[in-house]
RNA sequence: GCGGGUGUAGCGUAGUGGUUAACGCGUCUGGUUGUGGCCCAGAAGACCGUGGGUUCAAAUCCCACCACUCGCCCCA
């Protein structure tokens, strides 16, 4: 493994995509300021305790498999984050947020590692926006985390979004309604793949998100959970309903949207998006009022959202958004090498001082004007400024316009006015 | 962990058994002495993914492996 070569699962950001990388982090930082969230920036490493209690001890699959974890000393091991939200409790917690003004509403941007095969816009390090609102129960706060994802995916350009809603109830109501569907499901073993058997041993509620074939007519029938919420879930869930129905803000309830994990309660969410692949949904979110007391703090609530960054430029070169190309120097200053480079070198950065983006044309010893204009025109340059030996004797350069016009000595002390009044 | 597709210069491709592996784009240089784009010329750049095998001869046929990619599993 010698090869230079790029770690499986890894990308390289180039520029030419990274501009899409820019647009995204700026519009939805200037999102979640303007819906009240704070930014932070959470630690990549973490005890690997914290993903194992967030998680639950039950699902050692991808504990064993499927987080980067490494030996910090004897018997103490850290984990490169495999996700955000049980980071986001452990920060509130640790560092005494109960105490702030409540709720607490915060937001980062930053890598997230899980090794997995990779599919298209899913990759072993990916980015992810994340916003959590932790110390509030009031539905409107779910409705405050559904919007914010909702218009940045709208900020972005994006059409044909759609929002999945569900609830995945709470203690008091899951494992009855989790019976109730293992027990139909077993009614009708014989419809069932290999596959979905499995899944009623390991994990029920992922029967419900299935793909296998002839799934879509066995689950109409099935048990929904909406239909089996406990008092305080049903009231969440319908006041969810109420607030979404005054904004206007259409939604699917899609009974097959599951969370597997125990800390989810009530509301869980996905928005989805065309162009990237299997896997529509371009932000998963939900609420986690069990996640607090899972990891061993006192229990407050909490509800966010994810969104990988990947996916939603692929949905973004998929949909034709074409984001805007970073600005670059339209000044590029030419020499002849000796005290004319010395001179260009000065000029350059004067110009930068003033404010002027330039462009330095590099020599180790002298370089063909040709060669210099032929670089100053790959990078529209708009003006090239030619610093040779006869104009240095009249303390000048001579500014060449490259659009055609007709190129003009100046005085080096009137370049920067000359170039601004242009 | 399982399955499909693909691997020839930086990128995109041609070449399907026979001399120094081709073309386009890109890069660099030059087309007289200090001036871009277009055009022209030249150069650099590939152990044809890797390793075996078959053959007088392999980029080309066979096998294995690796990588990339898409999907399944899983999805915190």
């Amino acid at each position: 493994m010698t090869a230079i070569q790029r770690a499986k699962g890894m990308q390289d950001v180039l520029p030419e995509e990274r501009r899409y990388w820019d647009l995204i982090t700026e519009k939805a930082a200037e999102l979640a300021h303007l819906f009240g969230f704070q930014r932070i920036d959470l630690p990549i490493l973490e005890y690997t305790e914290l993903y194992q209690r967030g998680v639950g001890e039950g699902s050692d699959f991808f504990v064993q498999k499927e987080m980067y974890t490494l030996e910090e000393s004897e018997g103490v091991t850290l984990t490169m984050r495999p996700e955000f939200t049980a980071g986001f409790m452990r920060a509130y917690i640790q560092n005494g947020m109960s105490s702030w003004p409540q709720p607490v509403k915060l937001y980062t941007i930053g890598p997230a590692f899980r090794r997995e095969r990779q599919q298209a816009g899913r990759y072993r390090q990916h980015s992810q926006f994340n916003c959590e609102i932790l110390g509030e129960v009031d539905p409107a706060a779910d409705v405050e985390v559904m919007l914010l994802a909702m218009n940045l995916y709208r900020s972005l350009g994006f059409s044909g979004l759609t929002f999945q809603l569900n609830s995945t109830g709470c203690p008091v109501c899951k494992p009855a309604y989790v019976q109730k569907l293992t027990n139909y499901l077993a009614q009708h073993l014989d419809k069932l793949g290999d596959l979905d058997k499995e899944r009623i041993q390991r994990n029920p509620l992922r029967v419900l998100d299935s793909k296998e074939p002839g799934m879509d007519v066995l689950l109409a029938d099935a048990p929904h959970i909406i239909d089996h919420l406990c008092d305080d879930c049903e009231a969440h869930f319908t006041d969810l309903r109420g607030l979404l129905d005054a904004l206007d803000q259409s939604y699917s309830i899609n009974f097959r949207l599951v969370r597997g994990i125990d800390y989810y309660t009530k509301t869980v969410f996905e928005v989805w998006a065309e162009g990237i692949g299997a896997q529509a949904a371009v932000c998963g979110g939900g609420r986690y009022d069990g996640l607090a007391e899972d990891i061993g703090g006192p229990s407050t609530p909490g509800v966010g959202f994810g969104s990988g960054i990947e996916r939603i430029v692929l949905g973004m070169q998929e949909a034709g958004i074409e984001p805007p190309v970073p600005t670059q120097p339209t000044v590029l200053v030419a020499h002849f090498g000796g005290a004319t480079k010395e001179a260009a070198v000065q000029l350059t950065f004067q110009l930068r001082a003033a404010g002027i983006g330039t462009r330095l044309a590099f020599a180790r010893d002298k370089r063909s004007m040709k060669s210099q204009m032929r670089e100053a025109n790959k990078h529209d340059i708009q003006t090239v400024l030619i610093v040779g030996e006869s104009e240095l004797e009249q303390a000048s350069v001579m500014v060449r316009p490259l659009d055609g016009g007709e190129q003009t000595l100046v005085k080096l002390t009137d370049v920067v006015a000359w170039l601004k009044n242009k």
